[in-house]
DNA sequence: AGATTTAATCCGCATTGTTTATTAAACAAG
DNA sequence: CTTGTTTAATAAACAATGCGGATTAAATCT
């Protein structure tokens, strides 16, 4: 069940859905027999069969080998297939306003090798940052034994407002420019490899879904506490994207300080860089100030707050008080069944979580009360990367919807 | 270019699909010939002929006699198409705290008999609402010179959380009780006549889609002030219902009141009912008091509001900045191009609407200080209800998303 | 009256999915 | 080892669809 961005029909179309039903399934509860595709496509068990036989002829799977388990003792056995983890290779980038991680997949979003690159990308030129993510895909590349003409796509997250169709950032904190023309920019570099970009938090809320905490949740939101706040929707299995294909930005949303008077952007009052601004304020002149020049300033406040520094606790319930109160909007308006936190100042534990379920306890309308469960989930760095490819890898699955991408067949 | 939930391809689906594509293309710019179908669908001519010639049979459309105004010259002139305003009736429903509004239509979506009974439904048990709600109907249709057995649909318009596909009310101002199966309630009574329930700002969303402020428009929002607050969302086309098909109610929302400390549900800060209790205490007592125990609060209200009284004008200020708030928030969420607003209480005109622009004005990111024109769109009551029915003919006309309705084929 | 132009339809074809039969590949029983 | 049974996968026949090219229909122009 995926909503799909409509043509008219026709056979081909009709072929292009059936075969993205297939591989879909093939890629989720793969490896899996014909007659398994079958009962979960609803497809009949011939069309399981032509289409899987255009998939092998076109490499993009195999049969897996040391026959599966068998359902009954008896019977011809079942012949197991899976996604071709070679049949395609891509690289995924996660822009951050500290670092750039890449990380290169295969056709199954296995990670074959990753990278990151400690630079602070703020303020640096548009072509800067280029050539340094440039450099980074070449060299991921390489770590993973491969060479550039092997590489199928790349995709490119990074915080703020992006246009994905059109390839362009519209704004974001990493670049100083608007409207930077990044998918182009990077697609020139890589000798015609496809590059496109994407929002960051849409990357992680597809690897949510992919292979995340919200495997086979098709509604969901993703919240990201990072040094920006970014707020990913899944709606009916798709990545929503607002009306012109921008993505919401969480840190633009006014909320309301609790215990405060007026009302601030969730950015200002929530964001790792404001916690980290308020702390550094809090603690000025004390022992920990240089922590926060080294750029370890976020330890130092989960360190403080575990030790049960006062201040530092006041100053996470002010954040979380914030967070809670564009949280319980959220679920007003979406009702999704589960809402996903993450970001390093979510380390900081029940001191900063505490406070957001109960404010969104408080604020949320009775007959909302329990729709939505909210988990913290704890990101490996390269997961977004991993989204990143899988954002790709979704393109070339050939999904018949979202024109976007180039479907890879024959 | 419209959202489908995806179900596997057949040749059948195939049909539906393009199907529903001559008949909104008729829908929308009918009388039309077949040539133009051709264009505007991208299907082939033929196919045009095929899907045409079977609509005609099914007498879902007619030929529109005396041939309409010639492309060019010369050629054989081209037979235009309709809907055939007899293919099927429809009724709407739109239910508020003080009054039910009835309208029947024809397949074209054309009045053809309304009727408001003002009556207070609040604190009325459910079973004598739908006795009302029924009777209504029955009198509409009688009214419009046709039987119950002629009328294919019947949707109900209420405010708060519907779950139109279970034909559930979980929650509404205009029910004491929660989980209302209203629709089955109804269907009961109507001889088995198909009644549906949605939320009525998305029915007023629908209207606005097919012929209203937003025609052709596949991104808006729509906010009405009411006695409640709505909020409807079309994306790409389709209408937004939260994760369950629940409808978000706009009231629920918080909001940060301006110049106040804390923060209020939206529902009492700006809706119709908030603004109408602060007036009444404002004036406790004075000459105007009368006017507010016969039920024309508002009326009142936008009297002083034009003559300048302070108080009044104030109270205003302060709605229009929690309505700002929200709006900024849904702005930044959705970026929709463009934002209608409507509602009794907006007939104060600048005293309410400018504080919303000034707020919305002052909230908005500047990345997205343009993308949405807000505008007051005034409805005449049956709206509403023409909404409705509008809702149930989508139905009728295939749409081979939303497996909700039945489709009417042969 | 015949030529011209445009609309609509007819015919043949390729593609698709489905149903029904057939073959393939295993195990079980004699 | 052969034969029967069971399940998986494929093949053959069929019906529905959309499309392109040829054909017919209905008007005007010369």
């Amino acid at each position: 069940m995926v909503p799909l961005q409509m043509k008219t029909a026709d056979p081909e179309l009709m072929r292009a859905i059936n075969r993205f039903h297939v591989m879909d399934a093939i890629r989720r509860f793969g490896p899996i027999s014909r007659v398994e595709i079958s009962d979960r496509t609803q497809l009949s068990a011939t069309t399981v069969s032509a289409i899987t036989g255009a998939l092998l002829d076109d490499q993009l799977i195999i049969t897996h080998q040391l026959g599966g388990i068998r359902d009954a003792a008896r019977g011809r056995p079942r012949v197991m297939l899976e996604l071709n983890p070679a049949a395609a290779y891509v690289v995924g980038v996660k822009l951050a306003l500290d670092q750039i991680t890449v990380a290169t997949t295969n056709f199954r979003a296995d990670l074959l090798s990753s990278l990151v690159l400690p630079i602070r990308l703020q303020r640096q030129p548009v072509s800067v940052i280029a050539d340094l993510v440039e450099d980074g895909i070449r060299r991921s590349i390489a770590d993973a034994g491969l060479t550039i003409e092997q590489v199928s796509g790349v995709c490119v997250g990074l915080p703020g407002v992006v246009e994905r169709i059109a390839g362009v950032c519209r704004a974001s904190p990493i670049f100083g420019e608007r409207d930077v023309p990044f998918a182009a920019e990077l697609t020139t570099r890589l000798s015609g490899v496809a590059a496109t970009i994407d929002s960051d938090v849409n990357l992680v809320t597809l690897a949510e879904h992919w292979f995340g905490e919200a495997r086979g949740l098709d509604d969901f939101l993703v919240i990201s506490v990072e040094l920006g706040l970014g707020l990913g929707i899944m709606h009916n299995g798709e990545l929503f994207r607002g009306a012109n294909g921008l993505s919401p930005d969480l840190g633009d949303l006014m909320v309301r300080p609790p215990n405060g008077n007026g009302s601030t952007r969730l950015a200002e009052a929530a964001s790792e860089a404001s916690i980290l601004a308020e702390a550094q304020e809090i603690l000025a002149g004390g022992e920990h100030a240089h922590a926060f020049r080294l750029g370890r300033g976020m330890e130092k406040i989960l360190q403080l707050a575990a030790g049960g520094e006062p201040r530092i606790l006041d100053l996470l319930e002010r954040a979380g008080g914030s967070l809670g109160f564009a949280i319980a909007n959220l679920i007003t308006l979406f009702a999704p069944p589960k809402v996903i936190l993450a970001g390093a100042a979510l380390e900081a534990g029940e001191a900063l979580v505490g406070p957001i379920r109960r404010t969104v306890a408080e604020l949320l309308p009775p007959s909302l009360a329990d729709v939505s469960e909210i988990v913290v989930h704890h990101w490996s760095d390269d997961i977004w990367a991993r989204g990143a490819a899988a954002m790709t890898l979704r393109d070339l699955y050939g999904a018949p919807w979202n024109t976007t991408g180039p479907v890879v067949h024959r």
